[in-house]
DNA sequence: AGCACGCCGACT
DNA sequence: GTCGGCGTGCTC
């Protein structure tokens, strides 16, 4: 065994061949500069060629037979690493999530930070390219003459540019013709910008001396900046009106400093606020301030559901506790469902903390974002506020993290790595010693039962915090209504209120979760529904463009006028979207001012924003909108909240079909009466005595949860059991079902070595819920057992991943592994 | 994944 | 012979 300085690195590679620590020894004069965490270049492969990858471990010797080991040729910019705890993060969430190392690393970075190789194309410097020309194909030819053009080329500038032609580049180089050069790039970097300034040592009457009588542009640019001080290229040339070579005369006689300087984009640069002072707590928040300082003031770790209706004022709890949280020089993240319908939230944290926070979610920019993250990681901020990816925050002193409407699908990624956000929370919080808070007025079912087992520590708040009642709900029965002749969307209730409340100039909300005008249309003759032909999913009719529209897929087409299976004319609309809605609210209210909020009328930047400000300031009398509107909207002038259906989600087959509509219902309703008139609200639905819906209507949490929790019992759901969704895609169907066969057969194999009976533990294979999307064939397969044989299952599934026949099984077919699913659908 | 090596058939 | 196609196997 050899002594000496080594390291274990993760290279940066897709692949699971190689997602597995790799030893390198480091040379004498790295030893300083690489830790746990830093990014570094190694040779790699039979080439050597260089590669990115991450120190994970250090060692002082080497496991394995020295004449293997490379040496880490350099160090990438330090001070963008990662640190211990995240490296631990990363292998927590490969083992968790059955991912790459790679992949965890890549969440927890910001994108665009990681470097990636590009290869340079130019021509050989001593080629005479005349000559050249005439010994070598037609392709590449014009190869060479592209590269005489433009001088030196990516692949994918030469791709786009010359079908085929990255082929051809292989046998240039062997024939000496063109030259490559690796470079290694980022897709964001810093902006930096020229900041200009009077020199120190010298006084501004030494410099007027120094320049010449008639150098009026120059001379105005000392002005300026006398008066205005250090200013901004960019600035100061608009400010006085010169050029650049006025500037570079004044620099070249040192009568003018000019500094390069980081400059940070800054996507909240137009909100302005009114600083905004801690509100006096009432009894209810006190108690739970008091319940969790003790934890706090010890730095212990501690994790706490905050179980508090809306309006009871936790946002304001939320705010004392990061203020006392910064006096002991610890950071706060704070994950918020939706970004953009919480630019309340966000607006009123400015408010109390100023520029101490970072703002990170998806709809900023590359480079805004990666500002934002290097503003935490250099310690410029003491406050994350973010959707699910903020989680990652880099700080190095958190000892706290907060997670409002815990509830919310968006915290589980969509995408792979399919984390949890309030899972990776608690791995952080336990490794920082910090506090986990978990806000809702509807906790998740899991959630609940944690504190009820006591993992969380629960915090209840019953009473709203300016002391208004809940909103007046009534059910009404749809099946009824259409007894009594009533076939409009509106029952007769519903109308009369929204006349009422049109009448007092008060808002009203309408609510149904389904977008579009028709929801399918079908022949009346012979029962054909228009499908897509990619997705194998009903199209929806838009009747703005007169269009049919794939919600999953987002291809339109026309609507046919006689049937496409067998001729006939009766062609019929069925279902009904919010498009729908808004038509009939117009036609029935013609002196309303009606609009519509979902994703069909919010796809431009700032058209939901837009929206939202005409409907706060009153020039809306009634919106109409899907999910987007159920969260987070706080508009005091909302007297009356309408929902269409109230079950539309309840009939899904899902586990969680009866949790998201009792969530659903309660958020919606709880748009209605907040300010100081009270509130009420009109529940349409079939099923006026599903539980869901009537403890809904009622307000009443907790029976709710029992009556849910029994049902999860004994149907063997989580949280009693936990669920694997495995989902294996690809184009050729008979290549995907025989995928997942196979894959379920091995999978069976090892359950009976393992002593786990594969009858109870498998279901499935079987298509997926949605077959089909984009032309691609989806299959599943669903692994439920026992919590604590969760770790098992996972070895397991990673063993299956590595057997030979299953990779060449796999070849075409991607697959997919999400370990506790929010939905099986 | 990405790369080099090696084996094989189609050319000078 | 040798150029270039693709299959194979390894990566500290």
């Amino acid at each position: 065994m050899k002594q000496g300085h080594f390291a274990e690195i993760y290279i940066n590679q897709k692949s699971n061949h190689t997602d597995r620590a790799f030893t390198y020894q480091i040379s004498a004069d790295l030893v300083e500069r690489i830790h746990v965490g830093s990014r570094v270049m190694v040779p790699f492969g039979r080439g050597n060629n260089l590669i990115e990858g991450y120190v994970v471990q250090l060692r002082s010797y080497a496991e394995i037979d020295q004449a293997h080991i490379k040496t880490v040729q350099a160090v990438v910019e330090e001070e963008y690493a990662l640190n211990q705890e995240l490296i631990d993060l990363a292998q927590w969430m490969k083992e968790q999530y059955l991912c790459r190392f790679i992949d965890a690393v890549q969440c927890i970075l910001p994108t665009g930070s990681t470097l990636k190789r590009e290869r340079v194309y130019s021509l050989a410097r001593e080629l005479n390219i005349h000559t050249a020309i005439e010994s070598v194909t037609e392709k590449q030819q014009a190869i060479l003459r592209l590269l005489d053009q433009y001088g030196s080329m990516n692949e994918s500038q030469l791709q786009s540019k010359l079908e085929g032609a990255v082929k051809e580049l292989n046998k240039l180089l062997r024939k000496k013709m063109i030259r490559v050069e690796e470079l290694f790039k980022k897709d964001v970097n810093t902006i930096k910008e020229k900041m200009i300034r009077l020199p120190e040592n010298k006084s501004y009457e030494e410099i007027l001396g120094c320049i010449a009588k008639t150098a009026v542009k120059q001379k105005s640019i000392l002005a300026y900046l006398m008066q205005n001080g250090p200013t901004s290229w960019p600035i100061l040339k608009k400010a006085v009106g010169v050029s650049t070579a006025i500037l570079k005369g004044l620099e070249e006689k040192g009568l003018v400093n000019v500094l390069e300087i980081e400059k940070r984009r800054n996507p909240y640069k137009n909100l302005q606020v009114a600083s905004n002072q801690p509100y006096k707590l009432t009894n209810e928040q006190e108690q739970a301030m008091e319940t969790i300082m003790p934890f706090l003031n010890h730095k212990q770790n501690r994790m706490f559901l905050l179980h508090g209706i809306t309006g009871s004022g936790k946002t304001e709890i939320y705010l004392q506790l990061i203020e006392i949280l910064m006096k002991q020089d610890r950071d706060a993240i704070l994950l918020v469902p939706e970004i953009s319908l919480t630019t309340q939230m966000i607006e009123r944290f400015h408010a109390r903390f100023g520029d101490q926070i970072a703002v990170l979610h998806s709809r900023l920019s590359l480079g805004e974002r990666f500002d934002e993250w290097k503003r935490i990681y250099n310690g410029e901020v003491k406050i994350a506020i973010g959707a699910r990816s903020a989680v990652f925050a880099p700080f190095r002193n958190l000892g706290m993290i907060i997670i409002d409407e815990e509830h919310e699908h968006s915290y589980k990624s969509d995408y792979s790595p399919k984390y949890h956000a309030v899972e990776v929370a608690e791995v952080r919080c336990r490794a920082n010693n910090a506090l986990l808070i978990l806000g809702s007025a509807t906790p998740s079912v899991e959630s609940y039962n944690k504190s009820i087992t006591g993992e969380y520590q629960l915090i209840q708040m019953v009473s709203r915090y300016n002391f208004n009642p809940l909103p007046k709900v009534s059910v009404i029965d749809m099946r009824e209504e259409l007894q009594r002749g009533n076939k409009s969307i509106f029952s007769e209730m519903l109308y009369n209120e929204i006349r009422e409340n049109l009448k007092r100039k008060e808002q009203t909300i309408l609510f149904l979760n389904r977008r579009g005008y028709s929801t399918f249309i079908s022949c009346r003759k012979c029962g054909f529904v228009v499908k897509c032909p990619q997705c194998e999913i009903a199209l929806t009719y838009h009747k703005n463009i007169h269009h049919l529209t794939c919600h999953y897929c987002g291809q339109t087409q026309k609507p046919p006028t006689t049937c496409l299976s067998c001729g006939s004319k009766y062609i019929k609309y069925f279902g009904v979207g919010t498009e729908q809605i808004e038509k009939v609210a117009k036609d029935y209210f013609p002196s309303a001012v009606v609009a519509r909020l979902d994703l069909d009328t919010t796809t431009r930047k700032g058209s939901m924003e837009r929206i939202l400000k005409d409907y706060s300031a009153g020039r809306i009398d009634l919106l109409i909108g899907t999910q987007m509107i159920a969260k987070g909207l706080d508009f005091p002038n909302v007297t009356l909240v309408g929902i269409i259906a109230a079950d539309t989600s309840l009939n899904l087959p899902d586990f969680r079909a009866s949790e998201k509509t009792f969530q659903l219902i309660t958020q919606v309703s709880g748009r209605a009466g907040r300010g100081e008139r009270p509130g009420r609200v009109v529940v349409q639905t079939y099923e006026p005595n599903h539980f869901a819906i009537r403890h809904a209507t009622n307000s009443n949490y907790l029976s709710f949860y029992e009556q849910e929790i029994k049902l999860r019992r004994e149907f063997f759901y989580p949280p009693f059991s936990s669920l694997i969704n495995i989902i294996f895609s690809g184009d050729d169907e008979g290549e995907v079902i025989r995928a997942a066969q196979e894959y379920t057969g091995s999978l069976k194999n090892y359950l009976h070595k393992e002593g786990i009976d594969p009858a109870q533990t498998v279901y499935g294979p079987a298509p997926a819920h949605l077959a089909k999307i984009r032309q691609n064939f989806r299959w599943q397969l669903i692994i439920k057992s026992k919590s604590v044989d969760q770790s098992r299952l996972t070895g397991i599934i990673n063993s299956i991943r590595m057997e030979n026949k299953m990779q060449d099984i796999m070849r075409r077919i991607i697959i997919s592994i999400d370990i506790n699913p929010y939905s099986m659908l």
